[in-house]
RNA sequence: GUCCCGUUCGUCUAGAGGCCUAGGACACCAGCCUUUCACGUUGGUAACACGGGUUCGAAUCCCGUACGGGACGCCA
């Protein structure tokens, strides 16, 4: 049998962090064995949908390697179809017309939970229907077992049983003639073909009732594979008071994708010691068997940690380019050529020290603006009258090199030698004086990546 | 409230009855490296929720309790 998972995201906000995973989860699951991972967009909620989420969210996957083999499906164009299960269930005696109004609806509702018993909404599953009250449209119900009980065999919680005394017969075609999600849901994966779902524990119980459609309709089952959700670090359901928590937010605040989805693999599945795993990696690891089935909490730190180190691996061009896409907006740099050319001629050293694009965007500034700098507080300390002397001093050394790192650093480690300083004590007023902070990369590198008429134009600036 | 599920260091996890004096990673603390800051590196603090069983032996199996989460819509 062919693996064939889906996505089904709703498109009413954007890709959240949680659904990210559960879409990665669905990926790597399909590419391990060999199988199909599909998109379907459960758009039937017209009021809250819209064009723009679904792109975004489309947008977000094509980001995370995430993207679909086929075009995504829209669960909404396939109304009539899902009107003709319900008919055919209606027909076959597994489902009836309701014709409960919602205020009737909402006083049961009421009255059950007062009496702590389930509510049962089945008025209507024996009644005739020639005592239908006239001028009301009646809402379709499954007419779900009474006796026994429904198991959910899940591939992450094991079997998993309720008594179908528990279960509502619950309505698969609203009075208007649209499905419900639960009811569309079953009929699209069994159409589409899907031999694995795996979607968030927030659906475990309403597998139990899907499982009745699949059984009223003689359709063979899918595979479920219900994982736990994400929280937030207090344990709490992850909102908005805990960070970001939707994927297009990770991307502004600096996240990589590579990054992103490393984090994602490692929350809730485990594969003995492993903790950095790309993307082949990761395919070739992925199993259900790995996933806990407990929730686990969105450990923020963790995943700044991860991306510092797809950071110190990533290629420089891409680097210099995300980095001039954040920089583009600052009306107090210079982006011209020769700011670039230094941005990117620096990225080895900067990227080292970086565990975002944020970052990495915040320590490349320096090289895009034009002397006098702006000197923070550690700097300005750093340049004494004697510290601005002994630069003075310093320079005619250093233009007297190729302003290569090598000879810059030889001319440094000499001149330290000749005046019977320690490299540091020249180090920190230069790096004050060429980058305006006391953190930048290896100062002979730096140097070299502004070249030798800036640096010493910024020498200048300070010295007089 | 009813039903379903879960519980190993602060966090993510390894662990399938003896390999566990419970391993790794992040975070934290200390040392080393050093031209600042990072990186790297060495070491350290830190967990089997609790109570009963089963067994020669339990983090691992069973039953309770506590705590946590999810579901109970003509939302998805």
């Amino acid at each position: 049998m062919t693996v064939r998972t889906r996505f089904a995201p709703s498109p009413t906000g954007p890709l959240h962090i949680g659904s990210a995973r559960t879409a990665l989860f669905n990926y790597l699951f399909s590419r391990h064995h060999g199988g199909t991972f599909l998109l379907r967009i459960e758009d039937t909620d017209r009021a809250r949908s819209t064009n723009e989420y679904t792109r975004l969210i489309l947008d977000s996957l094509a980001w995370l390697d995430l993207s679909p083999d086929e075009p995504p499906l829209f669960q909404s164009a396939r109304a009539a179809r899902h009107a003709e299960v319900a008919r055919q269930m209606l027909e076959a005696g597994h489902a009836y017309r309701c014709y409960c109004t919602p205020e009737e609806l909402a006083r049961m509702r009421e009255e059950a939970l007062a009496e702590k018993r389930p509510a049962r909404f089945d008025v209507w599953r024996d009644r005739d229907p020639a005592e239908a009250p006239p001028g009301v449209a009646p809402a379709i119900r499954l007419k779900a077992p009474r006796e026994g009980e429904t198991v959910v065999d899940d591939l992450v919680q094991g079997p998993v049983r309720v008594a179908n005394a528990e279960l509502d017969d619950m309505i698969i075609l609203r009075s208007d003639g649209s499905p419900t999600y639960l009811h569309a849901v079953v009929v699209d994966d069994h159409d589409m073909g899907i031999t694995h779902v795996i979607r968030g524990t927030d659906h475990l119980t309403n597998t139990f009732r899907q499982v009745q459609i699949y059984h009223a309709m003689g359709w063979a089952l899918p595979r479920f594979a219900h994982v736990p959700l994400i929280h937030g670090a207090d344990g709490a359901k992850l909102s908005k008071r805990h960070g970001a928590q939707s994927v297009t937010e990770f991307r502004e605040q600096g996240y990589l994708p590579e990054a992103l989805c490393n984090y994602l693999l490692r929350l809730g599945w485990g594969h003995g010691d492993v903790e950095v795993v790309d993307r082949a990696e990761a395919i070739r690891l992925f199993d259900i068997d790995g996933v806990g089935r407990a929730p686990a909490r969105m450990d923020y730190a963790k995943l700044t940690h991860l991306n510092g180190i797809y950071l110190r691996q990533a290629d420089d061009g891409r680097l210099t380019e995300e980095v001039l896409a954040r920089l583009a907006g600052r009306s107090d740099l210079v982006l011209d050529e020769a700011a670039m050319r230094r941005i990117r001629a620096l990225m080895p050293g900067l990227k080292e020290r970086a565990k975002t694009l944020v970052d990495l965007a915040d320590s490349a500034a320096f090289l895009a603006r034009r002397p006098p700098l702006p000197l923070d507080a550690k700097a300005a300390a750093q340049l004494t009258e004697n510290a601005r002397a002994m630069l003075r001093q310093l320079a005619p050394a250093l233009a007297a090199t190729d302003f290569s790192a090598p000879a810059l650093d030889a001319a440094l480690r000499r001149f330290a030698e000749a005046t019977g300083r320690k490299l540091g004590q020249i180090a920190q007023p230069l790096r004050a004086a060429l980058t305006g902070s006391t953190v930048s990369p290896g100062i002979d590198a730096t140097l070299a990546a502004l070249g030798r008429e800036e640096s010493l134009a910024r020498l200048r600036a300070v010295t007089g």
